[in-house]
DNA sequence: CGCTTTCTTCAGAAATTTGTGAAGTTAAGG
DNA sequence: CCTTAACTTCACAAATTTCTGAAGAAAGCG
């Protein structure tokens, strides 16, 4: 067991955690630094910290901890608290906003959704091209309205499981 | 209206096509090359094109084509086929294929869900951040068991709108 | 069999992405 | 106000990724 002063964690598992994880959101197509700092966040007790705790963990410049919550904040992945009073920032990963992020690939289906109308459009409704496409628009429209669907079951079940937020 | 010789296709119109969806999907992690093979296909009034094809409307090499179509299949996007008594192969993209790879993060999940069970274990269970990533793993198994639920209502409604396959 | 076509593999060049140090900005604290 | 802490931005170096040309393998065809 690997304890830092007072901490109260095992600073090793953590870390160990955070880097398998990382590894496996970069695999999906996350960038580095953003995993990493995700996962930290994701693993720390308060669901929060501040630029200089993340940099210390992870080993990593102030920069790249600037550049990665950039990223994330713009995702909306974690959320960026001032704490009252201080020039320090807090940023948080709050349990529901990780869910949603995942599926709100929202904007990114809208824009999808866009380029395929243009295809069937220019390539004609009648064509066989144009009507793959069609299909393919069709299926995310469909998406759309399921993972709404889907996500209001979540809650419930969530609630049900571990309680009110 | 620009069309080469006897295709009976506007090439622009496709190309214009293919470059910016692919660009959606590269947006959204899809490595460049397979995005752009990926989608040419798509948009093809076969629903499939050998790699001489690809190679020429998309003026690439030979060796990027292979290199695409090897990600492709692995990520079961386009499946390969022979051309019976000949050397040349057909990469074709069926129409479910293309929405089962998308959601077919099953194989992603089930390694993100792992990672995340020995996170709980070495953070333990009574720990908040163990109880954080047990929701977490928790909205995973969920997604799981609904995301099968809504293919099967995605066939049904497919059907339904476009006739059997 | 050997020729030819088609695809694959590989080494390396080119381009892109990533992370850093350093300088800049903002705002609290004296 | 001036100092200092906290974060951001920027230019560049380093690492990684991507694509190509060239050589290699597999398989039909004569």
């Amino acid at each position: 067991m690997t304890e830092s002063a007072g901490s109260g964690r095992d600073a090793e598992a953590v870390s160990r955690f955070v880097e398998s994880f990382a590894a496996q959101l970069v695999e999906a197509g996350m960038p580095r630094m953003p995993a990493r700092v995700f996962t930290a966040l994701l693993a720390s007790d308060e669901g929060s910290m501040t630029s200089a705790e993340l940099g210390e963990q992870l080993r990593i410049s102030p920069a790249a901890v600037s550049g990665a919550v950039r990223y994330l904040a713009q995702t909306h992945m974690v959320s960026r608290e001032r704490e009252p009073g201080s020039r320090r920032e807090r940023y948080r990963v709050r349990g529901d906003q990780w869910y949603e992020a995942l599926t709100n690939r929202e904007a990114v289906l809208k824009r999808w959704e866009g380029a395929l109308r243009d295809g069937v459009t220019s390539l004609g409704v009648t064509t066989p091209a144009g009507r793959r496409l069609s299909e393919t628009l069709a299926f995310f429209e469909f998406l759309q309205g399921e993972v709404e669907a889907m996500m209001e079951r979540w809650r419930v079940h969530r609630e049900k499981t571990f309680g009110p937020e």
